[in-house]
DNA sequence: TTAATATTCGAACCGATATTCGAAAAATAA
DNA sequence: TTATTTTTCGAATATCGGTTCGAATATTAA
């Protein structure tokens, strides 16, 4: 039997433990992430992690899955807002940048990770591979929207998604800067890319 | 003693390790990447891999030093024609799309596996290394000209600069299609982002 | 041909590290 | 308190994968 309680405490150290990996990646990789290091991170022995997660694996998929959960429900109500697709656009980037601002190496973690992992990935559509996927839907879904009331610039959907995805991570996760990016000034490079053609 | 056309022989051998490399890489990731499968790719026994190259880093980093020396070497040239910083600047990005074209599998190696490899990377400067630092030295050069000359957008160069790293990441890199991205769309999503402010 | 040299690779070797075992300790229930 | 259940971890164990050894084979030189 587990009392309310008790399961809430061991929620609090499953957290502890995905904490010290997400703490260990930072400091030295994936490859350089061993389980002693995260025990050792967490304050507890290697052989106790195996009563909270089943492998190594398990650790990094999990944190992938409440990582993409967290991401798509704070963008959900955003995106049922009804504004004009480009500010729905926007807002939800903004959204996005300041999860990003509160956690860095959680969501650096959550952009790279996959390109990464090779084996966690690709195993039976896990979780985390289904908030991305909507993820991604959306924001295809208002380009192609925007793009036909005139709000962006004529180019190709996918192609403007991918130009957009990667001028998102390079202003966030490019150089070895410590200084977070504001609101201010991503909403100007965005802005800036995809012009003024349908302005608020 | 070596004969001329034995030097070139291993030469070839040692090429054909190095493509094996590159090949099991973009199929299993850094991590996936073991001697054994390189071996079997390039259909030599493991060892006869260590007669070549005396370690698995010594593969990675020699296949680094090799492409960021070709990516230099092809910039090289346009940085000295002196047009306008802007131009310059394009048409270098244009070079790099090119030799991406040629050889996607190699070039997405040169650009994501520095920041997988935590250890092989900072050991004491490698070749690779500098030829990296004096290109976005050049690129980063060249903003700051365009920019006084107002033929950019007015922004933090540095920050411009993560941008377009980003954007022609994202264009080359992201997404799962096949086709290579034509100069044309990667010039007309340069553009677009960095304006009409000195047009040619 | 014979000797020397260059090349190849199967079979260990070995360190690192993920995972398991079994028993102790701590917490909870009776 | 005593019994039961939950949590912890030191000490194996197992596996994987980079590296080395030594002997075979092929190639070149004399």
């Amino acid at each position: 039997m587990i009392s309310d309680r008790q399961a809430k405490e061991r929620e609090v150290r499953k957290d502890q433990i995905l904490d010290s990996a997400l703490k260990v990646f930072k400091i030295n990789g994936l490859e350089g992430t061993t389980m002693d290091e995260i025990a050792k991170h967490a304050d507890f022995g290697k052989a106790t992690l195996y009563y909270y997660f089943s492998s190594k694996e398990e650790i990094f998929v999990e944190l992938l899955d409440r990582g993409w959960k967290t991401i798509w429900e704070s963008i959900e109500p955003v995106i049922h807002e009804n504004n004009k697709p480009k500010d729905t656009f926007i807002n939800a980037l903004n959204v996005i940048g300041s999860l990003v601002r509160n956690d860095q190496a959680l969501f650096e973690f959550l952009f790279t990770a996959p390109q990464m992992m090779p084996t966690a990935l690709s195993e039976g559509k896990p979780i985390w591979k289904g908030y991305q996927t909507k993820m991604y839907g959306v924001f295809q879904g208002l380009l192609e929207e925007g793009m036909v009331k005139k709000e962006f610039p004529q180019m190709r959907t996918d192609l403007l998604m991918r130009a957009i995805g990667g001028l998102f991570h390079g202003l966030f996760f490019l150089g070895n800067e410590k200084k977070p990016m504001s609101r201010e000034t991503m909403e100007e490079f965005i802005t800036t890319f995809i012009g003024n053609y349908g302005t608020t």
